[in-house]
DNA sequence: TCATATT
């Protein structure tokens, strides 16, 4: 590791030993590390491969990484493998992927913020020249093409970027301009979609910001963690303020702080944006949870949502609707007093053929318990699961049941197929069945 | 609209 940094120094480009991860979904669990190793060295050189397994029960979770010496076998691998087979066992193709915040890093792409509402592409461009080779440079424009106020910007090599990064950030004020340029590593792909579920739930939490057009500000455009120069104790915007911010425990504030620092090298742009922050205050030292994390906090009731009279037996129990997005943690309760579900457990479970619900317009606000309450009147539910999209926090409105018999599966489709719930009526079938019928 | 999972 150390070393390879070392010769990252005295020699021009980077770029041929930069090794690359690659995430693989739809691999079998069954399948060990080196049957893996071998599969992939068919058709590329591979450093590495490494299956990702559940925290506790250390079983494979039907994905690993694949660690590549270079981008150029990588690539061979992606295109090799990415939807091209599926593994026995798997029910659809291999995914083979630039691992999560890769290709940003691969990139070298920076952003760049507090830009004049008025800068042209050549003022920047002829600025971030003399650190280096601009591979791409894209303005953020509005209506009038007006700058938004930053850019995104693409360098040659991370030596370049780095150069920049450091040279300009903060310090460097544009012809006109009262505050100095922010330059930071743009936000990873994963990044970004943090930042959207969280607008999304506290917009969802009825925190009102009644009108979030009026201030766009900066803010909606900078990137997560990111404070502005100079006034580091008010950056409380408008717009944000459906969120709400806690200290960190005092043992992560100080000296460890450069175990919070993301790993690849990013590590020298965290610390050029907390040099220009008031004493005492680092970014890290703030985590941002939605207001709605609160217990206890009074979320309005979900409006349109009835229970059909011919619904059976007393399902959904008493208990209402426990928050609207799965903020919080569900408090349990089983109507019928049953044991426990696996969907409680967290581990999927799926029933004999024919056991298995497909289930489609599901209520936008069921969460796995709520379905698993609505389905438990026709037989043992071993899990239920609805699926949530992951950028925004939202179910998608589909989600599964198992249960122990296929007696049981074929009378909740009996009486709840077709059944109205909320606005819409539901839609329970068989699930289909992707294993048994492969061709030798 | 059929289990998509990032150590």
């Amino acid at each position: 590791m150390a070393e390879e940094k070392e010769k990252g120094q005295d020699s021009c480009s980077s770029e041929e030993r930069e090794s690359v991860k690659l995430f693989v979904g739809q691999v079998p669990k069954h399948m060990s590390e080196a049957e893996l190793v071998c599969m992939f060295k068919e058709v590329a050189l591979v450093d590495e491969v490494n299956v990702i397994k559940d925290k506790t029960t250390r079983a494979s979770r039907g994905c690993c990484f694949v660690i590549c010496p270079s981008r150029e076998e990588a690539d061979k691998a992606v295109n090799a493998c990415h939807n091209k087979r599926t593994l026995p066992g798997a029910s659809s193709p291999l995914q083979v992927k630039y691992a999560d915040g890769e290709l940003e890093r691969l990139e070298h792409k920076l952003f760049v913020g507090m830009l004049p509402k008025n800068v042209s592409d050549a003022e920047v461009s002829s600025l971030f020249s003399i650190y280096g080779t601009i591979k791409d440079l894209q303005i953020l424009r509005g209506s009038q093409q007006t700058s938004k106020g930053c850019a995104f910007l693409k360098y040659e090599t991370k030596e370049q970027a780095l150069a920049a990064l450091e040279a300009i950030n903060g310090k460097y004020k544009m012809e006109g301009s009262s505050v100095p340029l922010v330059v930071k590593w743009a936000d990873t792909e994963k990044e970004r979609q943090a930042r959207r579920a969280q607008k999304a739930q506290s917009q969802a939490s009825g925190v009102s910001n009644t009108d979030s057009t009026q201030q766009p500000s900066l803010f909606g455009a900078l990137p997560m963690g990111y404070i502005p120069p100079f006034n580091g104790f008010s950056y409380q915007a408008p717009g944000t303020y459906g969120l709400m911010q806690y200290p960190l425990q005092p043992m992560q504030n100080q000296p460890g702080f450069h175990n919070l620092i993301p790993p690849i090298n990013r590590g020298s742009a965290l610390r050029g944006v907390s040099h220009d922050l008031p004493p005492g205050i680092a970014p890290r030292n703030f985590v941002t949870m939605p207001a709605g994390s609160y217990i206890g906090s009074a979320y309005p009731s979900a409006p349109g949502i009835q229970y059909p009279m011919a619904y059976p037996g007393g399902i959904m129990s008493h208990r209402p609707i426990n928050s609207s997005r799965g903020l919080t943690p569900p408090a349990i309760t089983n109507g019928r007093g049953t044991s426990p579900t696996s969907s409680s457990s967290g581990i999927q479970v799926e029933g004999p053929p024919g056991a298995n619900l497909f289930i489609y317009h599901i209520p936008q606000e069921f969460g796995d318990q709520e379905l698993a309450n609505a389905f438990q009147a026709f037989g043992r539910v071993l899990s239920a699961k609805v699926f949530i999209d992951k950028a925004t926090g939202v179910s998608k409105c589909f989600g599964f049941v198992s249960y122990d018999m296929p007696a049981a599966a074929q009378s909740a489709i009996n009486m709840m197929n077709g059944c109205q719930l909320g606005g819409k009526k539901l839609k329970v079938q068989l699930k289909r069945d992707n294993k048994h019928n492969k061709p030798y």
